[in-house]
DNA sequence: ATGTAGACCGTACGACCGTGCGTGCTAATT
DNA sequence: AATTAGCACGCACGGTCGTACGGTCTACAT
């Protein structure tokens, strides 16, 4: 009697599944995440898969949630290394190009991928993503706020416009790279962010 | 062996349905365009859509093409009326951010909500929207360095660079957009170039 | 020792998918 | 008038999907 199975291997089970769906939903999309092949990846069965979530969507909000962990695991924790302000506004987009380039997940930003896919289907998944997005642009924007603060920026620097010009340009070489498989399009963006933000 | 046969009425129903198709695409995907669907909106039977372009993959190229050329004739036509360099550039620009407000597409910029969604799966059908996509970032870089010649822009300004800088802004905003339904990010997204490219 | 909760499996159902087959129908060519 | 190409149809196939239910096994409290 070696193999036992209680409360904390559903936990290990569920983690070893959402972190297979995270990197699945950046490949099939999160509405292409299929039980079976989820089975297939973590060796259990398609119902056993599915017992553990109870439905679909809730799955999918696991997942969301589970790539939310990665993203702040591999992008946001090691950008706190640096100050608050121009600084650690400037580890957060090369470091979110970074982990698109070392291919945290096959698919790219997990949340670019997913975006465009939940944002013509309202509901509790879209939402999730929204308020993920919204997270992630309001850390750029209280840095920009602090570097202009800090004078690190020039004063007239509207903190709000400058995330959207740098999160909308990270999306987009994002998906741009994966698209054409070219990292020159990541090499050019780090440089201009770096000449946006001043050297 | 003479041939003459009745184009017309298989090339109206062709056109009607990639019609519904280049929508239908920009919501459920491309890979999700069923032919059930199809055949509903467009009242003809499922293998009536079926036998008119014999597998989904030519479906699919069909599609991608019938985008085209809606793209062009919305966006890129009416910005062809303005001299070449830094007006027609803006126009562009402009242009691709109004068509998306405008729901042209009820999903968006069509390429880019379907970029992500091919972009993890090679084949024909990811070529032809990465050379589409090539064709019009081409056309930036084209009227970036006629900008650049005519003094419309500071002589050290790197059109490819520039032209990356925009593009992805365009697309990360279109997705930004529709994630949030917010027009404020449209705006926000054309005072930045309008700012970008001087006044 | 025994009862119970929960992880996990096997199987099955209904829905929807893409794809073919066989067949009328229309209209241009003969 | 006869022929014929090809559009559009109804129908049915095999496959995959999400979901559901019943059963088995283990861990732990009693």
């Amino acid at each position: 009697m070696t193999n036992r199975r209680t409360r904390s291997d559903g936990e290990r089970s569920r983690d070893a599944i959402l972190d297979a769906a995270a990197e699945l939903a950046t490949v099939e999309g999160l509405d292409g995440l299929s039980l079976a092949r989820l089975a297939e990846v973590t060796g259990m069965s398609k119902s056993g898969v599915f017992g553990l979530f109870g439905s679909k969507e809730e799955l999918q909000l696991a997942t969301i949630d589970k790539a939310r962990h990665v993203f702040i695991t591999e992008v946001i924790g090691p950008a706190l290394e640096a100050p608050p302000g121009r600084d650690r506004l400037l580890r957060l987009c090369v470091g979110y190009l970074d982990h698109v380039e070392r291919r945290v997940f096959p698919g790219g930003c997990f949340f670019a991928s997913v975006a465009s896919e939940v944002s013509s289907r309202p509901g509790p998944v879209r939402d999730r993503v929204a308020d993920e997005q919204k997270q992630w642009t309001g850390l750029l924007t209280e840095n920009a706020e602090r570097a202009v603060e800090a004078g690190q920026l020039p004063t007239d620097t509207d903190p709000e416009q400058l995330t959207l010009e740098l999160s909308t340009m990270l999306t987009g070489a994002d998906i741009a790279y994966l698209l054409h498989e070219d990292p020159a399009i990541l090499d050019t963006i780090r440089t201009t962010i770096h000449d946006r933000l001043g050297r």
